[in-house]
Order: structure tokens, then sequence, then C-alpha cells
DNA sequence: CTCATCTCAGGGCGACTGAGATAT
DNA sequence: CATATCTCAGTCTCCCTGAGATGA
């Protein structure tokens, strides 16, 4: 077991970076563990998610949509098709490409998924109102979407 | 390079896990360039600011004010000492614990991470009013400290 | 003997880099 | 030629476990 922090200094405790980097680790242990329990992973639920919403993509494409390395998507790419969940094949149109395809098994996944992450959410937000709940969600959708598009490739 | 996200899923955009997951992997990012820029680490932070605000501490204290492991504390601190910046001794009244303390190095240290730290801070949060900040501020408190309250050794 | 503390060795995972193969 | 894609090998940081040594 892991035991829990005593007292933060104050300085931490004020530090926004500190504050979300807390939170991020405990909402990782709660997905991850949660996952696990179903033999899934964190990136599993990102690729199948990704996949659903727009259609069969190159593994380029999905790693653009969901932030994972291309290294990444690669071998977790590999655990979801042993499991059934895609399928890979080649894109006649562009043979350099996979087109990865979400199996029917592969969508009833991603519902269960969708259920047991939602209870993780649940515990995670435990002491915050759903009024708040949506605020945090929308404070943080603007921080991610501030940087995602400040990142984004402007050519010189 | 790191390329950024380009339209992330609905699902994972409205998912809080996800979210403060994707936040503190970029604030992590920028404390982390921000700080080897100077020759330190997200750790000497932390046990910089919890020696300064709790005095001389024992090792094992150090690590429950802060949350690093009991391991990675030892590695933290050697680096520290090796920079002059704490001093470890040993406890004449109790010869298993290091007391390690702030040196005057330390605490300039400290001045001079705060004032950087502000500044990624700034940057993290730049899409968000004063108000904003302070309001994320809290809601990510209240999580953290539900969490480590609830996390607490209670006595079975 | 039990418990706390310090230390080292190392595992697991997430984020990332480099390089090669292949195709456009 | 340059560029894009897929893949493998490997690095680094963080988080954590196990075990040994020392001492209360």
């Amino acid at each position: 077991m892991h035991s829990a922090i005593e007292a933060p200094p104050a300085r931490l405790k004020g530090t926004p970076s500190w504050l979300v980097n807390q939170t991020a680790t405990h909402a990782s242990r709660l997905v991850t563990e949660g996952f696990a329990a179903v033999g899934a992973r964190r990136y599993h639920y990102s690729l199948l998610a990704a996949l659903s919403e727009f259609g069969p993509s190159s593994q380029a494409a999905l790693g653009r949509h969901t932030g994972i390395d291309r290294s990444d998507v690669v071998a977790m790419l590999n655990e979801l098709s042993e499991q059934q969940l895609v399928e890979r094949s080649v894109d006649p149109g562009n043979r350099r490409r996979n087109i990865v395809t979400l199996t029917d098994a592969g969508t009833a996944r991603l519902a269960e998924l969708d259920h047991l992450l939602a209870g993780i959410q649940d515990e995670l937000l435990a002491p915050l109102a759903p009024a708040e709940r949506e605020q945090l969600v929308t404070l943080l959708g603007r921080v991610v979407e501030h940087h995602r598009a400040g990142g984004l490739g402007s050519k010189p």
C-alpha cells in the first residue's frame, strides 16, 4: 500500500502544477486499477474512443487524435488486436498505412469501459457538487485547449 | 519536439481524469524543463519547501509531507546535499534518524525556484483569468484533500 | 521481538527518441 | 530526392516493492 501525504507544505498546496499533478496521480491510479480489473489499460480506452468517433483510421491519425506516441500506439494496437477488439489491414490506396477498424467486440468493450469509467470519475470527484464538476471540466478543458492550439504546427 | 494533439475525441475531452492527466503532463513538462535549465528537479522544490516550512526534519517525515517515496527521498537528498543545499546529520536523540537541515544556499535556492515556478504557473494558466485560477486551485485542492484525508491511516 | 528508519536494487509504466524498412 | 508511415529498441522519470542493516 501507498501511504497518504501528511500535511503538505503551503507552498505546494497553493501551486497549480503540484495540485494538478497530485490529482492526476490519484486519477491515474483509480483508472489503472479499475481497468486492470477487467484486463484493460488507459490507452485502450483512448484508442477505442477515437476509432468509435472518427471511424477507421491510420495509426498515425490515432496517435494525433489521442496524443499517444506513435511507438505506444503500435504496442497498444498489438494488445487490442490480440483481444479481437480492433483489426489491422493495409490501406489499399496507400500501402504505407494500416487501416485500423473497430470490431463489434471492440464497440461492446468501449461501452463496458464507458460505464466503468463513469463510476471512476464519480469516485475521483466525490467531494465536488455537480456544478463544481462541470466548472472543473470547463477550466481544465480551456487550459488543455489553449496549449493544444498553441502548440499546433504553424509554418514559418 | 513533441507533436500536439489534433481534435481529441469528445469522450476524452469530457472526461475529468483525462483532462487532469493532460494538464498534468503539460505542467510537468513546463516545470521539468524550466527547472532543468537551472539544474534542479521537481522533487528538489518539494523537499526544500518542506524543510523551509517545517524546519529540520527526518527523511521519513519529509517523505510523508511531500508524498515522495522513501526511496526517492534518499536519492534526491543525495543530489541536494551534493549541491550543499541541505545537510544530513545523525539525530543524537534517535540514531536511526538523519536530521536534514536547510543551508543558507538552500534557502536562496528555494527563493530562486519560487520565482521561476511562479512564471511557469502563469504560462500554464495563461488562458484563465485570476478569479478562474483561484477557482481551479480551490477545486483541485478539495479533491486532493478529500483523497488525502480518506486515505489516511485509520486503525482497524 | 517488534517497530521505525535509512539505504540499495530493481520492476513497471508512461512519455519520448532514434533508426530502419517501406511506400508515396 | 524528401516525406510519411509503421515498427522495434531503448532511455528517462516517476511511482512503488522488497529486503537488508541499524537502532529504539
